[in-house]
DNA sequence: AACCTTTCTGTGCGTACTTACGGAAAGTCA
DNA sequence: TGACTTTCCGTAAGTACGCACAGAAAGGTT
């Protein structure tokens, strides 16, 4: 019965009516963007870039962990998104920079509300890792 | 030289001492809480119980897309995590009922803010699908 | 007795992410 | 000449994600 597949919109498409669109719509392209943002390294990158023009290597120092191929690849994917610009100097060895746009400037506070309350919240999140339910 | 591995925190631990997480550092417990809520359907969860509690068969029709397996997958995640409280009826057929926390409640709105500005920007970015780079 | 209900869990398997490793470019420096 | 620089890409390999499918539970209905 239930095929999981559906927006369930209507001929014309709920969300193309609406000019916006609809995450809880299995189908919106939406979806592909949050999956872009939330993205493992993604929201990293994004909160790095906030304080200004980056090169690759600068990056990749800042957050800590991620591979180059990540880098670069998560970089691709918020560059096509319009999250962040790119300017390679063409020059050997490679020198390339980058910084966000107006767009991701816009994404990378909301990402960046998130993950400092995620920071100030971590002592109480640890506490429930260790609590587990001692009564119930 | 590097080894991509570390922190570089001192002897004590830079966020242990803050009192707070540092989702820059490599090993930092934050890291996994993001991992958690910007997790496929975390976000969507979240969002879906702002509007008060949901039976499990209610989340799955709200959250439009999400496999059974992957429902209580997340679920599990957001419960350890302590954003999302479980009630179980002891029933059968189950009943189970699922609703937040005072800390997913917080942690809710940051991600619907998140959300917000991506249905909501959705036709700038879409549109930067479609652009490419014309004169460039 | 057979079937239905709901919320999961176990199995199997395909897809996607992620890492490690090696290579390429063109000029600089020893 | 050979080593070094930086930013990627190709490949192989490993891990985690995600789905379809089947099964289980206890009682009510047919």
């Amino acid at each position: 019965m239930d095929a999981g597949d559906g927006t369930a919109e209507g001929p014309a498409g709920l969300s193309a009516r609406l000019g916006r669109g609809d995450l809880m719509a299995a189908e919106c392209p939406s979806r592909a963007v949050l999956r872009h943002l939330t993205s493992r390294w993604g929201v990293l990158v994004l909160i790095a870039l906030q304080s200004g023009t980056h090169r690759f290597s600068d990056l990749r120092r800042k957050v800590r962990g991620v591979s180059e191929r990540m880098l670069a690849q998560t970089l691709q994917w918020l560059e096509a998104d319009g999250m962040v610009k790119r300017r390679d100097f063409q020059v050997v060895p490679p020198r390339v920079e980058y910084a966000l746009t107006p767009l991701g400037v816009e994404a990378a506070e909301k990402v960046r509300i998130l993950a400092d309350w995620i920071e100030i919240s971590l002592p109480r999140i640890v506490a429930n890792w260790e609590a587990g339910e001692p009564t119930e």
